[in-house]
Parts: structure tokens; C-alpha cells; sequence
DNA sequence: TTGTAGGCGTTATCAG
DNA sequence: CTGATAACGCCTACAA
């Protein structure tokens, strides 16, 4: 009952010619005659021929393809601040005809996965979003030799790998000083987890600023999700009921803390003050809609993919640009 | 500079044994002598050989990787709905020791990737989401003879494939029948696009409802998003201004709804009750939160996994389980 | 412009 | 329990 493959060796046979002219019709047409191209091409047509991807990757061949790893939360498979950035990547893919997929590395089974694809070089190139630049990872694929490029954080002299993240001292101080100026004066800050370079930036810039206007910093740090806003309003108010402005590490954060404060009654922004960090697309859609500090996401996507295809090409930039920053914006909205 | 590929005859050289041997002392150690195996595992830790998959698959092996196919919209890479299904098939998957991975088939791109995959073995089996059952795909699928669970949608006696899908029906019952019981009259539907059934099933629920309760139904058809949610807002004013309810097809609409609302001045739930359908994970958090008819993603990720490894096992359980129907639960919360 | 031989890294089959 | 040989389906290199 099951149809048989077909393989390159029936459409040579039905179109009288070999194997190597009838791989020759899909890699490189331009050297056939037209009239054998045009016969295999009928058989292939016919016999509704597929080339064998695993076939051509194993003799040899560039697959075209590049991965994005992310790690999942506890609110979405593929959180809104890399979804972003994946469509900004997949869509110059696209335009150079290149494909792209995407590898979660929340847990063993699908780490393992996304490394025998690398190994088996199912995937040419690698597009790392913050929150995945684990130290053995990135050893492994530097040892490989596989085309990495990291987006989100920057490393610095760490790794040896090109990044393309945001100014996230100065995102986080153009948020800060909006609030000062609005006439907040006990703003408190819910940072992110861990110890990567975009929490130690943001966290830095907000008390810098407080600092430098004689206000007292205070802030909790907390999982990047909803629930890690709600949960950090609670502790906050343990802390330091008496604040009147709340800056948050993520947008995310930010929506859960606007329920946190709800919750108590608060009214935003008229109580507190609430401003996030990324502009994920559904903070316009939240009431009130969020005041944020705008990353371009779907930019930053698309330099790394130019960067990752540079890379690829061992073209490599002057190293200047190996840790590139883009620039972010505040956009006001109701909270704040 | 490039370390050179640990291959299976590298191993079998270094341990003193033949390649086939090495091949069983990964797949089934059990048939070799201990000290052989010993060696084996010995050889392979010291040059950190991984076995390379397109071999494997090429040679015949099964890849134990399942695909999970999904439709982006405007708002996120993944919607919410498909994320939280994906999230309890993988689970299962995991437990019973498969892999799985995401692809989307937005556009000709990516399509054709999933469809290199299928054809070259790398994928064993498929589960197809709500808004991907395109005809030329399931036939295609059947036609080489994949096996496929359907999740979202039951396509009934069309396609001759298992299915796992939400009393979309008795849901959007529950959900009209509430808002009268709230006292709400004028009780408008925003409704999906397209001639899926379960378009259909909840439309027919709701106009049931309102016809057994000599109530008019009014309803305007909008894409599932965000703005989708928000746009039908401002065709419902043109069309029937005095509406007091709003049942949405999905909780993206209505939170997009929300928003379209309180732009125009409306209190909700007191000027106007609004129900969603579906209960993503962020309908708790919105404000205010979103009343909804909660399926249970996680649980029909489950199922469709299950079934999946039974159709792929050829073990064809009952035919009348060959649809199965999830019950929907109405979730009470602030909106209406 | 086209064909031949050989290899990519693994597993199946059948001996031993 | 282990090994030799032949696939798997395509591509590279070299010939013709």
C-alpha cells in the first residue's frame, strides 16, 4: 500500500540519463542542455520527486537552515520579547532564502535535540536569545566551530561571540528620569534574575539615577513572568509600602505587577506610577496600556541575522562591531 | 584548527572492534560482553563521539521526534492557545521518551522545511493545530502515509485522521446562557473567520441560545488577534450600538475588545459584560480579568499525543474514539 | 555536456 | 557475542 520512495536513481532511469545529471538538474540547471533538463524535469514532475534532505546533508551539503534557541516561561512556549526578535531574524532569512526554525532549550530532551541537529549539521548557524547563553553551551559550539551570534546581552570579552543587544544603562535611565520628572519621588525597581550583564545594566541605570537625585533606591528581584510581577508587588510592600512609582525589568513583569497593585486596590497611574521595559506587542492592549522602554526587537532580530550570515562567510566586520548596541525609546502610554 | 569529526569507525579502531559493534553498544548494549562494552564506552568518552542523526536516519532508524505544526499571528510567533497545547503534548512526549519540536507554516518558507523534514524521516509523526488543516496538506500527509492527530478542530467524516477538539458547541452555550442569567439582553458576538468548524460550532451555539431565549443575535466576524478583537469593536457600534454583552471567540479577541471598549469610554463589566473563549494564561492578568470558557489545552495536548503514538503504532483504537470531544468549563472572573 | 566511482556515517542482514 | 558486507540517497571529483 505505501507509495515507494523515489528516489534520484528512478528519475535517471525514467529520464534516460545518470544519477549526476539528474542532481545536476536541481543544483545547477544553468550546465545542462535544455532538453535533458527539460525531460528530468518531467520526470520529476511525474514521479512528484522530493531530493532526500537527510541524504544530500550526510554527502555533504549546506543545509540553509539556522536555529534560534529560546527558553521557555511558565506564561508562553515562546515568550513575546523572542518572538519578536525571531520575526524580525526569520523574515531577512527568508529574503536571502534561507530557512529557520526554532529550538527551545527549556529542558534535556529538547537540548538534546537542537545538538544532534548542530552535529549532524542539520543547522548551519545559531542565533542565541538572552537566557540561553549557558557557559557549557557556548563552549561546546565554539569548539565546534558553529556560526553563533547572541542577541540580548552582550558579553563583552567573555565569549568570543558577536551579540547585538540593546542599551539597557540607558533604557533603563531615560525610564527613571521620566519618572522623576513626572514628580515621582519613591520609585522602586523590580529587577530580573541571575547575573547577566542586561540585569546588572538596567539595574545600574535606575540606581544611578535615583543617586544622582538623592532619592534612595530600593528594589526586589524577581522571575521574569506574570506571576514574578505579582509576587514582587507583595514583597515591595513588605519592603517599602510608601512607593509611588514602580519600574519594572520586562514588560512582563510589568503586567503582572499591574494585577499585584490592583489587586490592593491601587490605581494606575494615579497611585503608582508603572513602566516596563521591552514593548511587547499586547502592552498596548493592557489597561492601562504600558509605559515602556521600547527595544526594537524585530531590528536587533535582523542584524543578527546579517551578522550570523557574516559570520557564516567568516567575512568577519572589523571588531568594532562585534558587540553592537541599538538604542531605545521610551514610549509613553497610560501607566505612566 | 577544525577538530575533525568523531565517526563510529574512529571508535571501533580505538576499542579494537568492528563499527557494528560499536552501532550495538549504543543501541543494545544489552547483546555485548561486558568488557566490550566497557571498552566501547571507554573510546567514546575519550573522543566525546556523538553518533551523527541524518546517519541514522539514513541507514533506517526512526528519528523518535514528533512535529508540532502551528500558524503564527500578528501577536506572537506561537499564539497563546497553540503554546499551552504544545506544552502538554511535550510533556508527554518527553515522559515516554520522544522529542518533539515546533514548526510554522505561515509561509512557503518554513512550510517547506517541515515538508523536507517529513519526507526525509526526520519527523515520525505530525500534530496538526487548529488553523493548519489545509486540505493539500492532509492529503499530502495521507498520502505518505504519516501519521497525524488533529488538535482544535474535529473534521469529522471529511478526513479519515483522529482528532482532538473542544465541545465548542455546548461551550459557547454555557457562555450565552451566563450572560443572560447576569440579566445581560443585547448580547453581540464577535466570531472567528474562515469555515472551520469551530467557527461554526460556537456561532450556532450562540445563536441558539439567543433564538430559545427570544433574544436577536448580532454578530460581526473578525481575525483572531488583538487588533482583530479591537476592530470589531468599532464595526459592532456601527451596526448595533446598543449592545450590553460581547461573547468572543477567543480571549485574544476579547482582551483586543477590551481595549476597543474602554477607548470609547466603556466600564466594564458595568456598561458591558465580556467573555472570552479559551483561557490563556494571560486572561488572569488583564484587567479586568477576562470571564472565558476555559478549554483544556494541556489535556488535549496530552490526548493528541497519546493518539498520535497509537496511530503510529498502527494500534487504531475504536472508531469511536476517533474524535474525541474535550468538555469546556465557563472561568468567572471580572469582566462579566 | 554527461557519466563513473567512491564516499558521507550509520544500521540490517547474515555469517561465524 | 562479534564481524563482513551491503544498503540508505545524494554529492564531489575526476573522466570522457
Amino acid at each position: 500500500m505505501k507509495k515507494k520512495k523515489v528516489t534520484i536513481e528512478m528519475i535517471a532511469k525514467e529520464a534516460g540519463v545518470s544519477k549526476m545529471t539528474v542532481s545536476r538538474a536541481i543544483n545547477n540547471p544553468e550546465k545542462l542542455k535544455k532538453s535533458t533538463l527539460i525531460k528530468i524535469l518531467n520526470s520529476m514532475k511525474k514521479y512528484e520527486y522530493k531530493p532526500r534532505f537527510v541524504a544530500r546533508i550526510l554527502a555533504g551539503s549546506r543545509s540553509n537552515t539556522f536555529g534560534f534557541i529560546v527558553k521557555s516561561n511558565e506564561d508562553f512556549i515562546i515568550p513575546p520579547f523572542y518572538g519578536e526578535c525571531v520575526r524580525g531574524a526569520s523574515n531577512w532569512f527568508k529574503k536571502q532564502n534561507y530557512r529557520s526554525m526554532i529550538f527551545n532549550m527549556s529542558d534535556e530532551q529538547s537540548s538534546s535535540l537542537f545538538l544532534d541537529y548542530i552535529n549532524s549539521g542539520l543547522i548551519d548557524g545559531l542565533i542565541l536569545f538572552e537566557g540561553t547563553h549557558e557557559q557549557s553551551l557556548l563552549e561546546a559550539l565554539k569548539s565546534n566551530n558553529i556560526p553563533v551570534v547572541l542577541v540580548g546581552e552582550d558579553p563583552g570579552e567573555m565569549y568570543d561571540f558577536y551579540s547585538v543587544s540593546s542599551d539597557n544603562y540607558n533604557g533603563a535611565r531615560t525610564a527613571v528620569e521620566y519618572l522623576i520628572s513626572k514628580g515621582s519621588r519613591e520609585i522602586c525597581y523590580i529587577t530580573g534574575t541571575g547575573t547577566k550583564p542586561s540585569v546588572a545594566d538596567r539595574l545600574k541605570g535606575y540606581t544611578d539615577v535615583m543617586r544622582e537625585n538623592n532619592l534612595n533606591p530600593v528594589y526586589v528581584s524577581t522571575e521574569n513572568t506574570l506571576r514574578g510581577g505579582m509576587k514582587a508587588v507583595d514583597q515591595l510592600i513588605e519592603k517599602h509600602p510608601a512607593f509611588d512609582a514602580l519600574f519594572c525589568f520586562s514588560d512582563l513583569i510589568a503586567i503582572g505587577a499591574l494585577r499585584g497593585l490592583r489587586k490592593r486596590g491601587f490605581d494606575i497611574p494615579r497611585d503608582v506610577r508603572v513602566v516596563g521595559f521591552d514593548n511587547i506587542h499586547i502592552s498596548e492592549y493592557v489597561f492601562p496600556s504600558l509605559t515602556t522602554v521600547s527595544q526594537d526587537m524585530s531590528l536587533m532580530g535582523e542584524i543578527a541575522a546579517k551578522t550570523l550570515l557574516q559570520v557564516m562567510n567568516e567575512i568577519n566586520p572589523n571588531p568594532s562591531e562585534k558587540h553592537i548596541k541599538l538604542p531605545t525609546r521610551l514610549i509613553v502610554r497610560e501607566s505612566a
